[in-house]
DNA sequence: GCGGCTTCTTGACATCGATCAAGAACTCGC
DNA sequence: GCGAGTTCTTGATCGATGTCAAGAAGCCGC
């Protein structure tokens, strides 16, 4: 069973015949360090389940890339208003190690519904709970120092940071590298 | 027409006939300033919009109120996850001035889908949105300062800074309440 | 219109985090 | 295993923002 089965099962409760269906029109398909699944600009009507691998979503402002996220195993990875709305897409999603993914695209992704009659109840919850982690995410940018942001992302997240270059993770904390080294350099923690 | 009306026809494109039946589901309420609409912890199985009048969204963070949005005429305000997902509220509403709102419960959400039939679809663009939204907004906390947020906000919704107390609108933007009076100090802006 | 509350500003100062610069450590291709 | 590029750390310094404190200004009930 592969994650993106895994995945299914887990959280939608999907009866076996039907996950096997679902999980077909889902494409395998691999990108090598530095290839790029999305560049800001550019149409783009996919959307993919990560089976193994790190990518990073980042946008570009005043010529510094600011990276949004970083996406691993178990993530989709997807522009979501530039998947609903066709529209080109706002960011960039690049891959940080050889990356193996499932992708589909809008056709067959419309397809799910067909196979699965609560998909749309499914759809509202997986995009409401992407919300409420971003919601967490601004409150955490609203009321906690470089120091807490870094401690709690470390716990969470424990395994990017031997895995990413920090200078991403350091972006996405929204702090400088110099300011993440010198927090995991800390002595108690 | 109401707001709530104008508001139908305007992201829905909905018959005549289909509006007065849909606003029909939700009931006027009005709220004093003070009062809340919603507060943490407790179960709330109701949305609505915000008619006129202004309400701030908090959470209490280490014994600190963190401003995370401020909602006016023509907002929808719910937490959503709490709505969705049927738990306990996360975050407080409350009503900075009087305030007349348009409430709905889940049961009368529901049978919106039964009268627009394409009603999944509209409810999915609109989350679509608010997520985006919120991308936004976190990559304005990872890539601009103090400076460049009030002036980004201030742009954006010019008219909060005369009707909200300026210590929300700071904490909405991340910032205490004397970097923001000294950010509109500025000499030129 | 007075007293008391909240809000807003201002100043002095402390601290956090950014910047700049250098070098150490670590890839990775050859 | 060598060299070039990248990544990471460290130090010195600077600027942005927070903190603390005081007072001014605005608002409201009586």
């Amino acid at each position: 069973m592969t994650e993106l089965e895994k995945y299914i099962v887990a959280t939608m409760g999907v009866a076996d015949a039907d996950v096997q269906r679902i999980a077909s029109f889902f494409q395998p398909i691999t990108l090598l360090k530095g290839e790029y699944f999305l560049k800001a600009g550019r149409m783009s009507e996919r959307l993919a389940f990560v089976q193994e691998g790190i990518l990073r979503e980042y946008v570009v402002r005043d010529e510094k890339e600011v990276t949004k996220w970083i996406c691993t195993k178990g993530y989709f990875v997807v522009d979501l208003s530039a998947f609903i709305f066709r529209q080109p897409a706002r960011f960039n999603l690049q891959a940080l190690t050889d990356v193996e993914l499932h992708v589909i695209d809008a056709a067959n992704y419309k397809r799910i519904g067909e196979v699965l009659p609560d998909w749309n109840e499914l759809e509202k919850r997986f995009i409401t709970r992407c919300f409420s982690a971003l919601e967490d995410r601004v409150v955490m940018h609203l009321s906690m120092t470089a120091a807490e942001r870094y401690d709690l992302v470390f716990a969470q997240r424990r395994e990017l940071f031997n895995q990413v270059p920090l200078h991403y993770l350091a972006s996405m904390l929204g702090m400088t590298p110099e300011t993440l080294s010198r927090l995991r350099a800390r002595p108690v923690q």
